[in-house]
DNA sequence: TTGTACGCGTTATCAT
DNA sequence: ATGATAACGCGTACAA
């Protein structure tokens, strides 16, 4: 009765931890206290206060928060693609992991980009997460710049490099390419056809590919490349190019999706696979193992990086011990009939 | 050389806007102008700052920003799942214009429990977003408190009702389900079986293409219902159990990944696709158009939803008309060769 | 066009 | 265990 009769100031504005403590009839840092580490309040007051925050309908202000405590709760991640069948596995296992911890994840699109991953990163580190997930090692001198000078907990995924700006979760892409090399001339193929994508990760599996092809003298390997995003369409029309360029006795795609619209093309024109074409991809999708003939792929735990990824970072920011920053995940070449 | 010789303090801590200031001879409010609003600001002032800026490494804080200002350009978008190959796309679109717009996407996971979307959105309105978006139209009273309570722009996804929180954008699923039962109907299709997931919006799906058959005089319509998420696995199981309940001319599926695992089975069994029995998904997903026989489903602008709400969202907090704050995104159905 | 004073809501720090 | 005070870094409002 004593303030302004009949106005309600609490209901314009939001209640904040002033109002919290002045109906719990507190201090505001002994709110504070309770609400964070209510271990260090007696239980009665605590009890006090989360009588009061109902009462209230408080709820914090993070801004405020982390402007005061730097520390932001916030992971910023950065992805090439969202809608994408690899990606999207890894960044709901952070999502998950993230969200356990009590971290909320910042997701952004970079658009396989360098420049425009740079801005991004820039803008995002306006901010101030406690941590970054950037998507592949390759990174313009810029963004390395602004991400070291920012002195934040990073993490690269899905790709391997002895020199990482920080910590990395991922597998050799160049090992794949080999392991499917090795894999295709034990299997008794010499006449491969590549069908792939343009994108920097799979360029590197097509290095380690044809670099092992050409030491078993396999030297002539033609290509059809197609633009990103890979679909069943692209996968279709791209093998319809290939077959016009020459002979082959397997076509190897750079992803699962593209070998599925190939297979697709390949069955209308009546050809049988793996006995008159053979296929293998990469990716393990869930209609590799399902498909009929199911296909021969490479699998990558997506969802391991995702999770790992996320630990690393929490572990990191939270001062915990961290062994090992450097983590290859590895790949499994999966057998099955399409080659 | 005024200031204490040999020690880099900006090297520490990360520049502020008084560093840029000073390194730039001017006050930090017209700094903060030629940053935020440089028509306010004389062009060589506006020069002097972008230098002091690059000279600085100056990274704006955007939590002290978002504090003063009341305004943090944080959209909180909050799915059922990331990795479904129906929001997913929906997510990206969303992502893509509202980093076209200026803002960034806080992305949380709910896992389809209303409880858990309570508290997630409780958290996530301690970040203080100038904007929510929320996946389907069923949301806990106490959800639903809290945001009215916070006079927050929401924009619902993924459903329809006349009563939103605040805006929408989606479809109704009910005329999904009547539609694909007249549809049905009309190709002559008197046996069907559902192979259905157990999520909210498939139910309402059900709903109406039951009641559109009961209509028209088809009463037993056997179920078989399958966890989520859907996968392949999960529509070759399903439809095994559901040719053991009965015989069918016609299985409609709650989504084209169910439909596609049980075309695949019914294919390793002798069964041809859609004389021996046809098959209806609902989504259209890439695979739909492209397999053989190609899949008859329900096609849904996906892009278009994402796209429609952050436009609203944006619109809507930058206080630009909106004039249909409730958007029947609609769908077609689309007759392949599967039914 | 530029500058000054103050408040945004919280936590760190020190005192009690 | 609790409180008082001072940042945290920026934008609003007003003055010049």
């Amino acid at each position: 009765m004593k303030r302004s009769p009949s106005q309600r100031p609490a209901a314009v504005r939001a209640p904040t931890l002033d109002d919290v403590a002045r109906a719990a009839g507190l201090s505001s840092m002994t709110v504070s206290r309770a609400l964070n580490t209510p271990q260090q309040v007696r239980p009665a007051t605590v009890e006090k206060v989360m009588t009061a925050v109902r009462a209230t309908g408080y709820i914090p202000n993070a801004l405020a928060g982390g402007l005061a405590s730097r520390r932001s709760k916030l992971i910023a991640v950065v992805v090439p693609q969202i809608n994408n069948s690899m990606f999207v596995d890894t960044i709901q296992a952070l999502s998950d992991e993230l969200a356990g911890r009590g971290y909320h994840m910042l997701l952004c699109v970079s658009g396989y980009a360098a420049q425009t991953e740079a801005e991004l990163v820039a803008t995002l580190l306006s901010r101030r997460p406690d941590g970054v997930v950037l998507t592949g090692i390759h990174h313009s001198a810029e963004l390395k710049k602004v991400i070291l000078n920012a002195a934040i907990p990073v993490v690269e995924i899905w790709d391997l490099t002895p020199t990482p700006l920080d910590m990395l979760v991922g597998f050799s892409h160049e090992k794949v390419g080999m392991a499917t090399g090795e894999y295709l001339w034990r299997k008794g193929y010499r006449r491969p056809g590549l069908l792939w994508a343009m994108d920097r990760r799979a360029t590197q599996r097509q290095q380690g590919l044809c670099e092992t092809l050409n030491n078993h003298g396999v030297s002539t390997i033609p290509t059809v490349t197609v633009p990103l995003p890979a679909s069943l369409a692209l996968g279709r029309s791209g093998l319809r190019q290939l077959l016009e360029e020459g002979e082959f006795d397997v076509i190897v795609c750079s992803s699962d999706t593209l070998a599925q619209g190939a297979i697709m093309e390949a069955e209308s024109r009546g050809l049988r696979v793996p006995q008159d074409l053979a296929f293998i991809g990469f990716g393990d999708l869930d209609f590799a193992a399902n498909n009929r003939p199911s296909l021969t792929t490479v699998s990558v735990d997506r969802h391991a990086i995702g999770q790992r990824a996320a630990t690393l970072l929490a572990d990191r920011i939270e001062g915990l011990d961290v062994e090992d920053t450097l983590v290859d995940i590895g790949f499994h070449l999966i057998e099955r009939e399409s080659a």
